[in-house]
RNA sequence: GCCGCGGUAGCCUAGCCUGGUAGGGCGCCGGCCUGCUAAGCCGGUGGGCGUUGUCCCACAGGGGUUCAAAUCCCCUCCGCGGCGCCA
């Protein structure tokens, strides 16, 4: 949400963000609020001056009946009052509702280094990492994804689909799922499931190393939160609510870590928290039909580990960087190699001032895929949730601003490990640094196994 | 789920019964005093801005009664205690 002050104030520095984010049918809503705005604060004076002249009526009333004198003129001034304040409190009330149906659903101010572009399409990519694997028949695709600044190895054979790598390994049950839940939903199964833990608590590790909190996040909020941490789309698109109760499951951790602080004063020595949260995610996936329906790199659930930050204004670009970096050396440990996108105003969403995505090669699809985000949401959803802090406790608080950004998410980083480090044989090896919570160095294809986790090497 | 007791500023608390417009303490900021520090004393320390006021709002949130509500009534939320149920 917008400080309603930024607008009064700097009416077009906002002006000119909602025309670079290409948000033009909003710029009415601007001089909207303007208008609304001095009606409200007129109506305010005016009711100010009311209630005062009840409030020294009221204060009479009570000497005199205290002296015993009589009141009824005075009480007979007071109803009246009180009926022309009641009028002017429908329409001040009128004003603010509509002032904050406006505010609530503005965008967060852009950071400048967001690029301008009209969807996912035009991301800018500003930083490429590793060895690409790539099939000969993806190579011109590749050069051209890469910007021909990525180190590339050229495979003879095409690597397999992750959707064809589960059915080999027996790493999931797709079909069965649809039976019982329906599409995008899976049984994972076998050294999968092991990996998927593995994952975890690898990013966990990392992340407590730092100085992160590792937190497991209550998996339902209530509407206040969300509202809080994102826009009213997501509640028909995303969110998936728990009926006759007022509780949402969560699409991400990111939110209750939000909610974390929520109408609190954080003691200034106290910044920045940095939070690890583990959680499961629920997303609905609606308006995606048609978009990678098999296996499970979209799904209705997946479990992640995301780094949240409450930081001081003037550091959260800085921790923005960092939180990248994290995440970034996460992927490096695991060899995967990546591109970092600038994420452009089209694809930005309304909550972050900006992002970063990171995108893995994908070498069975010949494409790189979002593993990543990496947001920046300034003074937005502390606003709306009222999340301040301050130094001294006579300072009037300050608002903190919040960052988030994926650790890793399981679904989708097993989808790039079974897609880039397959061999011919159907075979998928296990990066190193995974090995101690595996137990296992590869998974081999069903059919040359017994059992999960079988004829094959024990570390 | 039921019963009881609570929710007042960053923190602790008074006021509630009996309605008259929120008082004290800690902490913090400034000043005075003083070789220095501490103590002590004085002032400030929730939100609003239109006129910075002898102003308005604010006592978990919402509604009601009243000239007037922290106070009385109703609903919701949260916390604590007891009972019940339970992995």
């Amino acid at each position: 949400m917008l400080d309603i002050k930024l607008i009064r104030e700097n009416p077009d520095v906002v002006r000119q963000d909602l025309i670079k984010r290409g948000e033009i049918e909003k710029l009415k809503w601007i001089d909207e609020i303007l208008e609304l705005d001095k009606k409200w604060r007129e109506n305010l004076k005016k009711i100010n001056n009311l209630r005062r002249e009840r409030n020294k009526i009221a204060v009479e009333i009570g000497k005199r009946k205290k002296e015993g004198k009589p009141v009824d003129e005075l009480m007979e001034k007071s109803k009246q009052i009180v009926a022309e304040i009641e009028k002017l409190e429908e329409q001040i009330e009128e004003f603010k509702q509509k002032i904050d149906f406006y505010l609530w659903r503005l965008p967060n101010i852009t950071h400048k280094s967001v690029p301008i572009g009209k969807d996912d399409t035009e991301n800018v990519p500003i930083k490429f990492w590793g060895k690409a694997r790539v099939w000969k028949g993806h190579l011109e695709s590749f050069l051209d994804q890469s910007q021909g600044k990525m180190e590339y190895e050229i495979l003879e054979w095409r690597p397999k689909i992750h959707v064809d790598m589960l059915e080999i390994l027996g790493g999931a049950d797709l079909e069965r799922a649809a039976k019982v839940s329906g599409s995008r939903f899976y049984y994972l199964m076998n050294e999968l499931v092991i990996l998927d833990l593995a994952l975890l608590r690898f990013a966990l590790d990392k992340l407590i190393d730092k100085g992160f909190i590792p937190v497991i996040p209550p998996y339902m909020v209530r509407r206040y939160v969300e509202e809080g941490v994102t826009t009213f789309d997501d509640f028909e698109n995303v969110i998936y609510k728990l009926e006759g109760e007022d509780l949402y499951l969560i699409p991400t951790a990111e939110h209750p870590l939000a909610g974390l602080h929520a109408n609190e004063i954080i003691d200034g020595k106290d910044l920045p928290l940095l939070y690890a949260g583990i959680s499961p995610c629920f997303r609905k996936e609606a308006g995606t039909a048609g978009k990678d329906t098999k296996g499970i790199f979209r799904v209705h659930q997946f479990h992640k580990v995301e780094q949240f930050v409450y930081a001081r204004p003037e550091e959260s670009w800085e921790w923005h960087e960092k939180l990248l970096q994290n995440a970034e050396e996460l992927f490096q440990e695991l060899g995967l190699p990546y591109r970092v996108v600038n994420i452009c105003t089209g694809d930005l969403g309304y909550v972050a001032a900006k992002k970063y995505d990171i995108e893995t090669w994908m070498a069975g699809q010949g494409r790189f895929r979002e593993v990543v985000s990496c947001s920046n949401c300034t003074d937005w959803q502390a606003r709306r949730l009222n999340i301040r802090f301050r130094d001294k406790t006579h300072e009037k608080p300050k608002f903190v601003h919040t960052l988030n950004s994926t650790a890793i998410a399981t679904s989708r980083a097993i989808v790039a490990i079974l897609e880039n480090f397959q061999e011919e044989d159907g075979t998928v090896k296990i990066p190193k640094v995974l090995w101690k919570y595996t137990g296992f160095k590869e998974i081999l294809p069903v059919e040359r196994k017994k059992g999960c986790c079988w004829n094959q090497e024990r570390i």
